[in-house]
RNA sequence: GGGAGUUUAGCUCAGCUGGUUCAGAGCAUCUGCCUUACAAGCAGAGGGUCGGCGGUUCGAACCCGUCAACUCCCACCA
C-alpha cells in the first residue's frame, strides 16, 4: 500500500504548485505566432478584500484562461485593480480621523501622500488572495488606474473629447453626497424603500384671515427655502386664490401661489411646496415660473444662514428636520403627521442619503458615443451571455433613455481634471504648460500661476472605461494591444453592465473603433440561501479564506461553478464546497488505489483491453460536450459532466472492472493505460480544479508524453471511436446493476458469488456468446457482478429471480426459497408498464399522419420500441406463467 | 408608470432545433453495507399530471394566446 494519506489535504500541495506555476513564467505570454486569448480582470477596487463576487467571478475568468492555455493559445489575464475614487477616499478619511486628522486641515498633497500609503500598505491585499483562489493571471502585467501611463490616457482621452465637443461643464441638478462632498452619477445612487414621515403644513394667506393652504413634505427643513406654493390650473378648491400669496411658516416671507399641471389633484391636499434648490422637479418648475432659488444647504448637509432662522444655522438636515417638526407645532403650522413610505436614493459608497443640489460639473455627451455600442451588441458582435442582457442593454443605450454622463467628483484621489480657468475661460490640456499656450493665445500677458487648475478629480469610470484599452499601452503604439485586442471575453456581473460594460464599449469604439471585447459573460450575484444579496452589513458572507481553508481552493471553486449558470443568481451553500472537497478525496483515494498496485510484466486479458477502449471512447464524447459547454460558457454543465464521468465512469465502473483480485499485481500496459487515462482527466479538469489536478498528474508515472506540469500540457482531442462496443459495454453494465440490485433485495452478500442464466437469444449471444464476441464482455460481467458462472438455459431455472435487460431475460440462482407472491408482484408491475408502453407506441404509429409527417428516423425508433417493448412484455409473460 | 425575466422533484437548477424506453442532475430523504482506494465512502430505492386554462401540431416542459404568482431593472408625485 502507498504510503499517501486517506485523506486529501489540499494545503499540503495549493502553495507549492502556485509558486511553481508563478516562478516558471507559465502565466506570463507575449505575442507570437500562436492564436492570442486574452482577458482583462474586472479591476477590484484598490483596498478592497476578496468576497464571494471575487470568487465566483475569478474561478470563471481562471478556467476560461487556463483551458485557453491548456489548448496550446497565448493566453493572458490581465489582473489590477481601481483606485475607486470615492470608495477609497472615504476609507482614508476615515482612517486619518482616527487619527485625529481632518481632511479640511490638510492640503491636497498632504491628503495625497497619506492616501498614496494607504494604497501601498492595502492595495496588493486581494491580489495575493487571488493567488489563494489559484487565478493564473500575467502578473507581469498587473495594472493599477493611477498608474503613471494610465493616467496620461485618462487625461488624454478626456482632453480629446472636450476639443470633440463631446464633453461640457453645466450648471445642474445633481446627486450630493453630503459625507464625501461630492457629486454622484445617478448610477451611484441606490434607491429604496424606506420608511418617512409626511408633514403636513398649513401656510397662511397673506393678507387675508382663510384658513390658509396645506400642504404636504417629507421635507419641512426644507421650508425656508421655499419659493411657492403650487396647484392645479383646474383645481376648484384653490380658484379663488389666483393672484395671491402666502406666508412661509416660520420666516414669514410671502410667496407666490403658481397654478401648473404638473401637480396632481389627486396627491395629498392638491397643493404643493416649490423648492427650486433642493428637488429637481422644484428646480423645473421654479425655471419655468421665475423663481427664485434659496440654497440653504452647506456641502456637508448642514443648514445655511440662508434658512432665515438662527437655531437652525449649522444644524445638520436629519437633526434641521426634527428641530423644524418642532418650531412648526409651536407656531401652529402642523397639522398633520402620517407615516409614510417612500423611496430614498443614498450614496452607493458612503451609504447617505443623496441630497439633490444644483451644481457646476463636467458631462459626458453619452448620445454622441452610445451609437456603435448599442450597434455591436445587437449584432452580436459584442456577443451576450446570456442573450437576455441585450434587452437591458438595448433598453439603457436608446436615444430616449440615455443620459449624459457626469464625470466631475469633489474629491481628490483620482485623476485631477485637466481644465484650467482664466478670466472666466476654460482651457483644455493634457498638460499645465499646454494650457498656458492655448491661454497665451489669447491673453498674451497670463502666467502660469494666473491659471486655476479644476479642483475636482474624474469619476473612477472615466478611468476604468480604458481598462481593456490602456491595460494593453493601446494609445502608445504597442505590439500586445494589436496582438491581444479585442479581448476574448470579458466576465463581469450583470449590475455593472451600464456603469462599466457598455462604457467600455463605447470607448472602444471612441478611441480604437473596435469592440473591447468579442464576447460578454454575465455572472449572477452570489446570494444567500434567502436570496438576499451577500454584504457586508448584513453580515452574511462567509469569509472567502476561510471557505479556502476549510475546503481548499479546489473545493471552493468547484462550490462556486456548479451551480452558477450564467447570468442566474447563486445561492450560495457552503454545501457544494463539501461537494467539491468530497470530490478531490475521490481523486485523491482514486490516486491511492493506481499506486498501490504491484506491477508485473504478466498476462493481461480481454477484459482490461475493452475496458479502456470503452472508457476512451466515452472519453471522447465527453470532450466533444466540454467542447460545446465552453463556446456557451456553460461552465457549470462541463463540470458536472466531467464530475459524472470521473466519479462514476472512472472510479466506479472502469477502476471495477481493471482491478485485479485483492493482493495481486496488475499488468503493465493495463497500469500504463489506466494512468494515461488519469493524468487526460486531469488535464480535462484543470482549468475547473487546478490544485489537485496538478498534484495527481505529478504523481503518476505513466509515459510522460504530454508534457512535465499539467498547467501547461496538452489538452486532451477526441478520437475515432468504437461505437458497438460502447454499447456492449453499458448493456453489461446494465446486467450487472441488476444482478447488484437482486443481491441488495434478497439480502445477500456483496462477495457471495452467484449463478446467473440467461436465454440463449440472438441479441444474447451476441454480447454473451464467445463465438461472438469473446471472453470480454462475459467477463466483465462476471467479475464485477462477482458471478461463480453465467450460462445459458433453455427453460426457466428452478430457485431463480428473473430480470430482463435489453430484450433479454436472465435467472439469478438463489439458494433459497423464492417469494413467488413477491415476484408475481414485481413482474405484473412491470408488464402493465410494458404494456401502457407498448399502447402508446402503436397508437403513434398506427397514426397515418405521425407516419407520413415526422422524420424518418423517428418513425424507425418508434419502431424499435414497438419490437423492444413486445420482445419484454413475451418475457414477462413467460416469466409469470412459469411462476405458478 | 415603462421594461425585462422567472415558474420543472422537499431545495437549487439542467432540459440547447418540438420527436431517442416513457422529464434529468446535485443536494436532501429512505433502505442495506466499516466489502480489500475512498463513511469526505459503497450498493440501491422513493419522489414530478413540467404554475392554471386555451390554442397550433401527427406529436408540446419546449411554439402562440391568456390568467396567476414571484423576481429584477429603469423612472418616480410632494
Amino acid at each position: 500500500m502507498s504510503e499517501l494519506s486517506a485523506k486529501y489535504t489540499p494545503s499540503d500541495i495549493e502553495e507549492k504548485w502556485y509558486s511553481h506555476w508563478e516562478k516558471s513564467g507559465y502565466f506570463h505570454n507575449e505575442p507570437d505566432e500562436r492564436e492570442p486569448f486574452s482577458i482583462v480582470i474586472p479591476p477590484p477596487n484598490v483596498t478592497g478584500v476578496l468576497h464571494m463576487g471575487h470568487m465566483l467571478n475569478n474561478t470563471i475568468q481562471d478556467a476560461l484562461t487556463r483551458k485557453a492555455r491548456l489548448e496550446g493559445k497565448n493566453a493572458i489575464w490581465i489582473p489590477g485593480t481601481d483606485h475607486a475614487s470615492i470608495a477609497t477616499e472615504a476609507k482614508v478619511v476615515r482612517m486619518l480621523r482616527e487619527r485625529g486628522i481632518k481632511k479640511s486641515d490638510l492640503t491636497r498633497d498632504e491628503f495625497m501622500k497619506y492616501a498614496w500609503e494607504w494604497k501601498e500598505k492595502y492595495g496588493g491585499i486581494i491580489l495575493k488572495q487571488l493567488r489563494k483562489l489559484g487565478s493564473s493571471c500575467d502578473w507581469e502585467r498587473t495594472a493599477f488606474t493611477m498608474d503613471e501611463g494610465y493616467s496620461v490616457d485618462v487625461i488624454h482621452t478626456f482632453v480629446d473629447l472636450y476639443r470633440k465637443g463631446k464633453l461640457y461643464r453645466d450648471y445642474r441638478m445633481v446627486n450630493w453626497d453630503c459625507e464625501a462632498k461630492t457629486v454622484l452619477s445617478n448610477e451611484e445612487v441606490i434607491h429604496g424603500e424606506e420608511q418617512a414621515q409626511l408633514f403636513h403644513v398649513k401656510y397662511f394667506i397673506e393678507g387675508s384671515d382663510e384658513d390658509g393652504v396645506i400642504i404636504a413634505t417629507q421635507r419641512p427643513e426644507t421650508i425656508m427655502a421655499d419659493a411657492a406654493v403650487a396647484v392645479h390650473p383646474n383645481d376648484p378648491r384653490y380658484a379663488h386664490l389666483k393672484g395671491k400669496k402666502v406666508i412661509v411658516p416660520l420666516v414669514n416671507r410671502a410667496i407666490p401661489i403658481i397654478f401648473d399641471d404638473y401637480v396632481d389633484i389627486e396627491f395629498g391636499t392638491g397643493a404643493l411646496k416649490v423648492t427650486p434648490a433642493h428637488d429637481p422637479n422644484d428646480y423645473e418648475l421654479g425655471k419655468k415660473h421665475g423663481l427664485e432659488v434659496i440654497d440653504l444647504l452647506n456641502d456637508d448637509g448642514t443648514l445655511n444662514e440662508k434658512c432665515g432662522v438662527a437655531s437652525l444655522v449649522g444644524v445638520d438636515r436629519f437633526e434641521a428636520r426634527r428641530h423644524t417638526k418642532n418650531l412648526l407645532t409651536q407656531s401652529g403650522n402642523l397639522v398633520k403627521l402620517e407615516d409614510y413610505k417612500t423611496n430614498i436614493g443614498r450614496s452607493e459608497r458612503t451609504n447617505t442619503v443623496v441630497e439633490p443640489k444644483m451644481s457646476l460639473q463636467w458631462y459626458v455627451d453619452m448620445k454622441a458615443l452610445a451609437a456603435p455600442a448599442l450597434a455591436a451588441v445587437e449584432s452580436d458582435n459584442i456577443d451576450f451571455y446570456p442573450k437576455s442582457f441585450k434587452n437591458v442593454y438595448r433598453h439603457w443605450m436608446s436615444e430616449d433613455n440615455i443620459r449624459d454622463w457626469c464625470i466631475s467628483r469633489q474629491l481628490w484621489w483620482g485623476h485631477r481634471i485637466p481644465a484650467y480657468y482664466y478670466n472666466g475661460e476654460t482651457f483644455v490640456a493634457e498638460t499645465a504648460e499646454e494650457a498656458l499656450t492655448l491661454a497665451q493665445a489669447k491673453y498674451p500677458s497670463v502666467t502660469a500661476a494666473d491659471l486655476k487648475q479644476d479642483e475636482d478629480v474624474l469619476d473612477t469610470w472615466a478611468s476604468s472605461w480604458l481598462w481593456p484599452i490602456s491595460t494593453l499601452n493601446g494609445f502608445k503604439n504597442s505590439k500586445e494591444f494589436d496582438y491581444y485586442y479585442p479581448t476574448s471575453v470579458l466576465v463581469t456581473g450583470w449590475d455593472i453592465i451600464f456603469l462599466w460594460v457598455a462604457r467600455m464599449a463605447m470607448a472602444g469604439f471612441e478611441w480604437k473603433q473596435e469592440r473591447p471585447f468579442k464576447a460578454v459573460y454575465f455572472t449572477g450575484m452570489v446570494r444567500d440561501k434567502q436570496r438576499r444579496k451577500m454584504s457586508k452589513s448584513l453580515g452574511n458572507s462567509p469569509d472567502a479564506l476561510q471557505l479556502i481553508e476549510d475546503f481548499g481552493a479546489d473545493g471552493v471553486r468547484f462550490g462556486m461553478l456548479a451551480s452558477s449558470p450564467a447570468g442566474g443568481d447563486l445561492l450560495f451553500d457552503e454545501k457544494l464546497c463539501e461537494q467539491g472537497r468530497n470530490f478531490c478525496n475521490k481523486m485523491w483515494n482514486a490516486l491511492r488505489l493506481v499506486k498501490g498496485w504491484e506491477v508485473e510484466q504478466g498476462y493481461h486479458s480481454e477484459v482490461e483491453n475493452l475496458s479502456a477502449a470503452w472508457f476512451e471512447g466515452k472519453m471522447s464524447l465527453i470532450l466533444t460536450d466540454i467542447e460545446e459547454n465552453f463556446k456557451q460558457f456553460r461552465l457549470s454543465e462541463a463540470l458536472m459532466g466531467l464530475y459524472n464521468f470521473i466519479w462514476d465512469d472512472y472510479c466506479s465502473w472502469y477502476l471495477e472492472m481493471i482491478k485485479p483480485e485483492y493482493g495481486k499485481p496488475i499488468d503493465r500496459v493495463t497500469l500504463q493505460k489506466t494512468e494515461i487515462i488519469f493524468r487526460r482527466l486531469m488535464a480535462m479538469l484543470h482549468p475547473f480544479m487546478p490544485f489537485i489536478t496538478e498534484e495527481i498528474w505529478q504523481q503518476l508515472d505513466g509515459k510522460n508524453t504530454e508534457g512535465a506540469d499539467l498547467c501547461v500540457a496538452t489538452y486532451p482531442k477526441a478520437t475515432e471511436f468504437d461505437a458497438d462496443l460502447i454499447k456492449k459495454v453499458e448493456a453489461a453494465k446494465d446486467i450487472i446493476s441488476k444482478i447488484r440490485e437482486i443481491r441488495n433485495n434478497k439480502g445477500l452478500k456483496q462477495r457471495e458469488p452467484l449463478v446467473v442464466k440467461y436465454q440463449a437469444s440472438e441479441t444474447a449471444k451476441n454480447l454473451l456468446d464467445p463465438e461472438h464476441s469473446g471472453e470480454g464482455i462475459r467477463n466483465l460481467i462476471k467479475k464485477l457482478g462477482v458471478l461463480e458462472s453465467l450460462q445459458t438455459t433453455d427453460a426457466d431455472a428452478p430457485n431463480a429471480v428473473s430480470f430482463v435487460s435489453g430484450t433479454d431475460k436472465f435467472y439469478v440462482v438463489l439458494n433459497q426459497e423464492i417469494n413467488v407472491e413477491e415476484e408475481r408482484e414485481k413482474i405484473t408491475k412491470e408488464l402493465v408498464y410494458q404494456q401502457g408502453f407498448l399502447k402508446s407506441v402503436t397508437a403513434k404509429l398506427s397514426n397515418e399522419r405521425f407516419v407520413a409527417n415526422a422524420k424518418p428516423e423517428i418513425v424507425a425508433s418508434e419502431q424499435q420500441k414497438q419490437a423492444d417493448a413486445l420482445a419484454r412484455i413475451k418475457i414477462l409473460e413467460e416469466s409469470l406463467a412459469g411462476l405458478i
